[in-house]
DNA sequence: CCTCTAACCTATTCATCCC
DNA sequence: GGGATGAATAGGTTAGAGG
C-alpha cells in the first residue's frame, strides 16, 4: 500500500509567513526617519509601526540592523575621521528610556506564558498582546530578560540558540522539514508508548530551549539523530524511526512536554530498533487518549490515524485554549506522510 | 550559488523605580 | 545605595528572497 498525503503548500506558507518583506516606501521611510535619529525612542517607533504597517518589533530590528551597518560602514570608510570626532559624536538617545510598568495582571499573563514556554514565536506574543495590551516588542523584551534572570533548571546544556539550530542534523530541509520524498518503508506499528516524561528525559529537552527550526518538526527519519550535539543522552534517544509530520500553526505548545511516538518499523526489534520521537503536545502528566487509539495502528490504515490525531490536537488545543475553537488546518498540519506499508 | 537581510538568540550594560 | 527589572546594545546564527 502505497500511502502519500502530502502538506499541499501550506508548510511553505507557513515558513514565509514569518518573514515581511519591505517595499521600497516603507524603506525610504524608514530610512528617512533614520537619518533624523537612528535611536528613535518607543514612541517613534510606534509611530512608524502604524504609518508602515508593520509591528514596532519590526522596525526596532530594522533599526538594529542599520545601525549596525552604519557602525560597519564609519569604521571601513572613516576610521580615521572618526577616530578625531568620536568624542563629539551625541550620544543618540538622551532622553531618558521610559519604562514600562506591568500591572500584576499583566505580569501574572506572562510569567504564565513563560512557564508553558519560554521562546514563544511571533504569534503568541501578539496574542499575549492583545491579551494584556502591552505592545509585541515589549513582550519580547520582557522575555528576553526573564530568560537571562530566570534561567531554567538546566540552563547551560546549550549555550546559544544557534548550537541548538545548527545541531538538527542534515537531512531536515531548509524549512526544517525533510524532504517529501523521502519514504519510510515499513509496517508501521504504532505502539502505546507515551513516555513518562520526566523533565529531564525530553531528548529535545523541550521544557527550555526551542530549537526554532524543530518547531514545526516531528518527522524523524530511521536512525536520524536529531539532535547530535554535546548531548548524549539526547543523541541516543532520538535516533529513531518516524515518520509524522504534525505542524502547529503556532509554537506555543511545543514545550509543553512531550508525549512519544513509537514507531516500529517493518521486521525490526521492537527493543533494538525503537525510535522515539516527540509530538511535542500534551502536558507531561496526563496521559494524552491518543494513547489508545495508537494501539494497535497497525491494523488501522494511515488517514485514519492522521484523522484521530486531528481530533486528539483539536481537543487538546480547544482544552489549552479555549478562547479559539478550531484550529484551521493551515494553524494544525498534518502532512507529509510518505509510507510504503 | 551568493549576497542581503529579517528574525531571532544570548550576554551584557544602562536606566529607572522602589525599598 | 542596592536590588529588581525594563530597555537597549553588541555580536552572533539561520534561512528566505532575490540577483
Amino acid at each position: 500500500m502505497d500511502l502519500s498525503c502530502t502538506s499541499n503548500g501550506l508548510l511553505e506558507k507557513e515558513a514565509r509567513r514569518r518573514r515581511i518583506i519591505l517595499n521600497q516606501n516603507q524603506k525610504d521611510t524608514l530610512c528617512a526617519s533614520f537619518e533624523k535619529n537612528p535611536n528613535p525612542d518607543l514612541a517613534t517607533r510606534g509611530h512608524l509601526a502604524k504609518e508602515l504597517g508593520i509591528s514596532e518589533s519590526q522596525i526596532m530590528t530594522w533599526f538594529q540592523k542599520h545601525r549596525k551597518i552604519q557602525k560597519q560602514l564609519e569604521f571601513e570608510c572613516c576610521l580615521e575621521e572618526c577616530e578625531v570626532q568620536g568624542q563629539d559624536r551625541p550620544k543618540a538617545k538622551e532622553a531618558g528610556r521610559t519604562r514600562t510598568h506591568f500591572t500584576r495582571f499583566q505580569t501574572d499573563i506572562l510569567i504564565e506564558a513563560f512557564e508553558k514556554n519560554r521562546f514563544p514565536g511571533i504569534a503568541t506574543r501578539e496574542k499575549l498582546s492583545k491579551q494584556t495590551g502591552i505592545p509585541e516588542s515589549r513582550i519580547h523584551i520582557w522575555f528576553q530578560n526573564r530568560r537571562a534572570r530566570h534561567p531554567g533548571p538546566r540552563h547551560g546544556t546549550h549555550t546559544t540558540a544557534q548550537l541548538s539550530q545548527s545541531s538538527q542534523g542534515p537531512a531536515l530541509n531548509s524549512a526544517g522539514h525533510f524532504a517529501p520524498s523521502n519514504t519510510l518503508t515499513s509496517t508501521c506499528s504504532l505502539g502505546p508508548a507515551f513516555s513518562p516524561p520526566q523533565e529531564s528525559s525530553s531528548p529535545l529537552d523541550l521544557s527550555r530551549g526551542p530549537p526554532r527550526q524543530l518547531l514545526r518538526t516531528t518527522m524523524l527519519q530511521p536512525s536520524q539523530n536529531v539532535l547530535g550535539g554535546d548531548d548524549a543522552h539526547t543523541s541516543s534517544t532520538l535516533t529513531g524511526h518516524l515518520s509524522t509530520v504534525i505542524t502547529l500553526g503556532e509554537e506555543d505548545v511545543y514545550t509543553q512536554a512531550p508525549i512519544w511516538l513509537l514507531i516500529q518499523g517493518k521486521g525490526q526489534d521492537l527493543s533494538e530498533n525503537s525510535g522515539l520521537a516527540v509530538l511535542p503536545l500534551g502536558d507531561s502528566t496526563q496521559a494524552p487518549p491518543a494513547n489508545q487509539l495508537l494501539q494497535d495502528l497497525n491494523q488501522k490504515d494511515i488517514p485514519a490515524f492522521l484523522q484521530c490525531w486531528d481530533e486528539w490536537f483539536q481537543s487538546m488545543l480547544a482544552e489549552w485554549m479555549p478562547d479559539k475553537e478550531y484550529w484551521s488546518p493551515e494553524q494544525l498540519e498534518i502532512h507529509s506522510c510518505q509510507m510504503k506499508v
